[in-house]
DNA sequence: CCAAAAGTGTTACACGTACACCCATGA
DNA sequence: TCATGGGTGTACGTGTAACACTTTTGG
């Protein structure tokens, strides 16, 4: 039996929430779009296959990647029995490799209009949002996709995005500093208002102290 | 490469949450404990090769049984590359076939005291049971575990069990019965306790609709 | 009448939620 | 000076958590 990787990109951008998507090269469905992936090789860790794929389209090694789950119908691929274990990963997008990606076929689509997809890869991209809208309850996976500084604001407009739907910008703000897991900086971001905003960073050694004793990380 | 499911039972009796266990039959590891499996055939769906297991065990289905995870490291069994598609399930135990189980050199382990696993078993089991005590808390899967009858303290106690800490019976009652989805019947079970304890079923029509509209299942 | 489990209510506190105005700045 | 997004505080209601006694009945 074929065993397969197939690895869903989300990024954020534009205040957009997106996925890497990429054109077909290889039959069946040739010009199709998919997400990418690749057989487990016989001495691989399947983990690893995924952390393989990842790395070859968009050069980043250790980032966030976890699976999702194994799609296994008989009849999901046309050509042979093939099962594929898929995985889903959240990079900031100003961190990718640029070249490696428009050699790949790829291009980001916003996760609101994703286009028809091969085989069962738009489930998996459904399964996906729907783990991420839970997890995002439970830690703070976001900054996965912010730079390393950010503004509250674009905090609060990823997580807009991630929940489909807006939040109130007092409340925001008060919970999500209230947990103590951000550093206020010195710096503006003065991109997008002549105000300027301030920057934080994600203290991540407070966050695992926090995360032990376990907290709910839940926004209304 | 092969590639194998592996079932988690899960069961609840004496107060206690219980986890179905095989002595193993086969090379390698032989008389060693693990969990029961079997190659996924050629032409059968992932999902059915696992309902197969459990039904060829326990003779039930149509029960609750989820994907947990695909284990997949390349030295996971040592005898050649195979790959594992863990599932869980959680049954009455009231409900399943002894004959059969019996039969298979089976038999169920308080989840407290699991002995050694071949391979990456034990690693399915923690696996399982931290995602056992996450749902528990977004939807009543307890019930699953229950007869279709069972009092409002043997639902406490299976509560208890899953988040392994004592609850407060006023505060417990209160909770669940605010949910409206239990229907109190006019019978008792006067095994526990002379006074008896009212016997309730689970009323589904009415959880789905509430699910739909989102809940929190959360008790503290 | 005693033992043992079932069942019931209230109060204090924390947290979530709703809501409107001033601030800082560049153009 | 004005337009724009950034930033702040409070009051109210809901829900959680803590807590002790009465009821029932078989032995």
């Amino acid at each position: 039996m074929h065993v397969a990787v197939d690895c869903l990109i989300f990024g954020f951008d534009d205040n957009e929430l997106k996925i890497l998507l990429f054109k077909r090269r290889v039959r069946p469905a040739v010009g199709k779009w998919s997400l990418i992936g690749s057989f487990v090789q016989l001495d691989e860790d399947v983990d690893d296959a995924a952390g393989r794929v990842l790395a070859e389209i968009t050069g980043l090694k250790d980032v966030f990647l976890e699976q999702l789950g194994c799609y296994g119908q008989a009849n999901r691929d046309p050509g042979f029995r093939c099962i594929s274990l898929a995985y889903f990963s959240l990079i900031r997008i100003t961190e990718y490799d640029r070249e490696l990606v428009q050699r790949h076929g790829a291009s980001w689509h916003s996760v609101s209009k994703i286009p028809e997809l091969v085989f069962d890869h738009g489930q998996m991209v459904e399964d996906a949002l729907k783990k991420i809208r839970i997890e995002a309850r439970h830690r703070p996976i976001g900054f996965e996709l912010l730079r390393e500084k950010f503004t509250v604001p674009q905090l609060q407009s990823l997580y807009e995005e991630i929940y489909a739907r807006p939040l109130d910008p007092r409340n925001f703000r008060k919970k999500i500093l209230s947990f103590g897991i951000l550093n206020k900086l010195d710096e503006k971001d003065m991109t997008t208002s002549r105000r300027g905003a301030f920057l934080y960073e994600f203290n991540r050694r407070k966050y695992v102290q926090l995360s032990q004793t376990g907290f709910d990380f839940e926004i209304k």
